[in-house]
DNA sequence: GGTTGACATGGAGTTGACTCCAGATTCTAA
DNA sequence: TTAGAATCTGGAGTCAACTCCATGTCAACC
């Protein structure tokens, strides 16, 4: 177990951001060591990470929630389903199709951006490397 | 040419941002038409769409500023260099290649993103096939 | 010739995502 | 036992990037 500190440190959010999240219900509160001080698990410093990695695709944090809270599952893709009837499952499909499609979207637009950014170095390259072989 | 609502529709960006942008420096003020009514061309509509694409790598507007006055040359890679001096040149070159490292891991973090939530989909959409042919 | 609609300006307000602060609590080391 | 460090809470402040507002100009249509 962490103290909110140390996970900050692992994670490279800030103590305040922790905090913010939990308010905002993004993240579950965590156990409190001693009835007060947060203390936060393995699983947690994962999910934080994970937090991380969804927000760099270009999600809100509200989407987020959102997004996590309706596939819970997201944590364990083999959450037990069966339970579920079958329109959650439709549900959690097409909030999942959904969010691929925007990825992919945003995959082809980095893609064709950095194909232009190296087509532009090579021109830079070039240049620097005629002027080296210079009289 | 276009007026500012024509422009707006165009890039998808609102009149206001528009406005926003060129205050802020980002964008040169377009000509006016009868001195009064912002008129944009076709080459402005294209690098206010391109300015789109470059937001959506992640960087600020700021960044894209700096970025665009730095290497003016983003639009045309053929810009006059040799008139430059080695500085410039290695100074570009190195903005450029930052940006592209950047860019990179950001593809790779989708990368991994998109597998994921891929297999996850695939586990949805094997319930749901399941569930299709129970009796 | 009055109303409508698109556009102009300067400046204020909003939103999302933090970030900081004041004052209190608790444990730890000198 | 007192000073320091880490944490707590509730709430205020900040920053980027818009977004809205009041008021004014102009051309066009009925």
């Amino acid at each position: 177990m962490y103290s909110i500190g140390q996970t900050a440190k692992l994670t490279g959010l800030s103590i305040d951001t922790l905090r913010y999240y939990e308010k905002i219900g993004l993240t579950k509160p965590p156990v409190r060591a001693k009835g007060r001080l947060r203390s936060y698990s393995e699983e947690d410093v994962r999910f934080l990470i994970s937090l991380q990695c969804l927000k760099k695709t270009g999600l809100t944090l509200v989407e987020m929630k959102a997004f996590l809270m309706e596939g819970q599952c997201y944590a364990n893709p083999y959450f037990p389903l069966s339970a579920e009837d079958r329109e959650t499952i439709e549900s959690r499909t097409s909030i999942l199709a959904e969010h691929l499609a925007r990825m992919e979207a945003q995959y082809a637009a980095l893609a064709s951006l950095m194909e232009q950014t190296k087509e532009k170095l090579e021109v830079y390259r070039e240049l620097l490397a005629k002027e080296a072989t210079k009289p």
